[in-house]
DNA sequence: AGTATAGATTGACAAACATCAATATGAAAT
DNA sequence: ATTTCATATTGATGTTTGTCAATCTATACT
């Protein structure tokens, strides 16, 4: 598959989970650590881990280890390139002649 | 499910795949029936209906029948819908005090 | 060294998804 | 009416995804 795809698919699967979409709504305010976001959502741990992963894989989120801990916060940088991407997709290139069937 | 999650799932499914992405690039040029797009896609006339149901439940891409026919386009609006979505749920709110774990 | 804590990984399972062949619908053309 | 053409629907199949319990890893604290 083509990489602009597969980056599609990478970056716009961060939105399409509730569990997701709940947590970035917990990191608009600010960065949170996992446990944080585990006592806010009702999901196991190893199912926050696994989004986790999808959101920085996105790039939507980035992670900062610090000791046992790891700090999550929203990558302003991934989300430009989302923005950036979603505005190519849909991005109407008008000067086309009319194609119709036949 | 809250409603925003659904929306936001909705929507950003019609990126999450390459031949929906495939078929809003060559809608980017214009209004294509289905027929036009099952000749530039390696995928079978089913299939392209499925996309297409998907692409039109997101609201990304819209379909104008006549006769037979039917010709679809971008949806400016939905794109608009969705610009705006991606907007808020990434928005930084960022007057928010340090919130650590303990 | 031993224990506790934060987070990742693995394995299993059910639900959702992409795909196609076959069939159905609906609209033109004969 | 019959046939043809464009698209939708159904049913089956393999793949991906979200979830959890169990286990592993790495760091900190005694």
């Amino acid at each position: 598959m083509e990489l602009k795809y597969k980056e599609a698919e990478r970056i716009f699967k961060a939105f399409c989970d509730e569990n997701r979409v709940r947590i970035l709504e917990l990191l608009q305010t600010g960065e949170k650590c996992a446990c944080n976001l585990l006592e806010d959502l009702e999901i196991s741990q190893p199912t926050l881990s696994h989004h986790m992963r999808i959101l920085c894989d996105s790039n939507i989120v980035v992670g900062r280890k610090e000791g046992k801990w790891i700090h999550y916060s929203i990558n302003d940088e991934g989300v430009k390139v989302a923005k950036r991407m979603l505005g190519e997709i849909t991005e109407i290139k008008s000067l086309s002649v009319k194609n119709c069937c036949k």
